[in-house]
DNA sequence: TTGCATTAAATTGTCAGACATTTAAACTGC
DNA sequence: GCAGTTTAAATGTCTGACAATTTAATGCAA
C-alpha cells in the first residue's frame, strides 16, 4: 500500500479514503482486523499519529471500532440501522439548519415521504404497530401537555406508522425524514384547537390502517399535510411579525 | 471548557462531542472559526495530538474545514446538499451491504419513496427535467450498452424524475435512496427483452410527466416497480443455481 | 495434572517537543 | 505608493517516550 506523494491533500485523509475504498468496495470484510496502527504506519510510510488520525475519521464515520489490549486493534463495525438512522438525523439537521430550509420545503418532503409508506403499513400494520399509535394519540389529547412533548408523541406516533410498513430500509429512510423536521415543528405554538384537529386525523389515520384502507389512509394523511402547512405559514407569519 | 475526566471514552471521542454539540445547538455558526489547536489543547487540558484527532473526526463528518497558514485554522463549515447527499449514499450502500438487505426490500423501498415524488414532479417538472428524461430514454435504447451503463442511465433518469418535484430536502433523501441501491440493481443482467420493457415504462412516465397526469405516472411506476421486482428475483434465483 | 497468581507482550491512548509548510500581514527599500 | 522581503501564526508531520489495557504465557503449588 502505498499514497500518491505529490497529492496536496493531507495524509491522513489519503490513507483514510484508501482504508474506506477497502471497506465499502468489500475488500475488508465486516470484523476483519486491520493492521496495528505501527504497521499501518510502516505501509503507507507515515508516522503512526498520521494513521491515527486517519483511523480517528474512519471512526467518526462508525467504519471502523477500536480495543485496546494485546488482542486489540482497530476492526471493521457492521453499521446497522440505529447508527445509520441517528447518523442520518444528525445530517438532515444540519443541512436543514444550516441552508434555511424554509418549513414548507421540509413539510412538504416530509409528509410526501410518509405517504409513500402508508399504502404499505396498511397492508402489514401489526397489533403492536397500532396499539403504539393509539397510545401515542391518547398522550396528545393529555391536558399541560407542552408543545414540545406533543412533537414528540406526534413523532413517535409517525415512526410507527412508518414502521408499520415493515421495511427497514424504508424506516430507516423516513424516520431520518420526519426526526429531522422536529426542530422545525418545535417552532409552533399548538393551541388546543390545534391539537384537537390534529388528534383528529391521527385518529383517522389510525382507523383507516386498522381497517386496511390505504386510500383512506391517504386522504387523511393529505389533509393532515396541508394543516401542518397552515399552521407552519401561522407560525411564520408571527415570528415575521414578531421580528420586522 | 473542560472534560469529564472519569468517562472512560477517548479525549478526542469527548472533544469532538463537545465541539460537534456546539456546532448542531448553532452555538457554532456556519464559517465561524475554531480556537488553534494549540488553545483548544489548552481549554480542553489535553496535548495537541488529541486536539488533532477530535478536529479529524470532524473534518470526517463534513462539519469543519481547516486552512493552513497565518489566518488559518479551522472553520464550521456550511454543510452543503451535494456532500449531505454523497454521505447519505455512502451510508445507505454501506448499510444495504454490510446487512445483505434482499432485493426486494431495497426495491419496495426505493419505489415506494419514489412514487411519492411522482405527483409534485408532475405539477413542476421543467423542460429541462423532461429533456433529461428523454435523453436517458435514448441512451437506454443504444445497442451496445453494458448493463452497468445502462444502470447508471436508470439512475441518471429517475433522478431527474425526482429533481423535477423542485423540492431539495426530497431530492437529497431520494437520491440516496436511488443511488444507494444502484449496486443491487448492478447484479441484475438485462436482456434486449428487459429493456424493452423498462424504456418503454420510462416512456410511459416521462409522457404522463409532461401531461401532468399524476395518476397515469403513478400507474406506470406501479408497473415499473413490478417488473423490476420481477427481474430480481429472476436474477436471485440464477444466482442461486449457479451456487447451490 | 490442574488451578491460580504472576509476568510478559502487544496494542491503543496520550503526551512533549521539534521541525516543515503554508499563508497572510507587516515591514523595508526604492 | 509599490514591489519584494521578512516575519509570525497556524496547520501538517515526525520522533520518541510513557501510560493503560487486555490477552497469553509462564511458573509454582496442591
Amino acid at each position: 500500500m502505498k499514497i500518491d506523494p505529490k497529492s496536496s491533500a493531507d495524509l491522513s485523509a489519503q490513507i483514510a479514503k484508501s482504508i474506506r475504498d477497502a471497506i465499502v468496495s468489500g475488500d475488508l470484510i465486516v470484523d476483519e482486523r486491520l493492521p496495528s496502527e505501527s504497521e499501518l504506519a510502516d505501509q503507507f510510510d507515515v508516522s503512526r499519529p498520521t494513521v491515527r488520525e486517519a483511523l480517528k475519521r474512519l471512526a467518526a464515520q462508525n467504519l471502523i471500532r477500536t480495543q485496546r489490549g494485546a488482542t486489540g486493534g482497530a476492526f471493521v463495525r457492521r453499521l446497522d440501522y440505529d447508527e445509520a438512522q441517528a447518523q442520518h438525523v444528525t445530517t438532515s439537521r444540519l443541512l436543514l439548519s444550516m441552508n434555511a430550509v424554509d418549513f414548507q420545503t421540509a413539510c412538504e418532503a416530509r409528509f410526501a415521504l410518509e405517504r409513500a409508506c402508508a399504502p404499505l403499513s396498511a397492508q402489514r400494520c401489526t397489533p403492536d404497530h397500532l396499539a403504539t399509535m393509539r397510545a401515542e394519540i391518547h398522550r396528545q389529547t393529555q391536558p399541560g401537555l407542552s408543545d414540545e412533548r406533543f412533537c414528540d408523541s406526534d413523532v413517535a406516533f409517525h415512526r410507527a406508522l412508518v414502521d408499520g410498513a415493515d421495511n427497514p430500509v424504508l424506516s430507516y429512510q423516513l424516520a431520518g425524514s420526519v426526526e429531522a423536521m422536529q426542530p422545525l415543528m418545535n417552532m409552533i405554538t399548538f393551541t388546543q384547537r390545534n391539537r384537537d384537529s390534529i388528534v383528529e386525523l391521527h385518529t383517522r389515520i389510525a382507523d383507516a390502517i386498522e381497517a386496511r384502507d390505504a386510500a383512506a389512509a391517504d386522504t387523511a394523511l393529505t389533509e393532515l399535510t396541508s394543516y401542518t402547512l397552515d399552521l407552519g405559514d401561522q407560525a411564520m407569519q408571527a415570528r415575521a411579525a414578531r421580528k420586522p
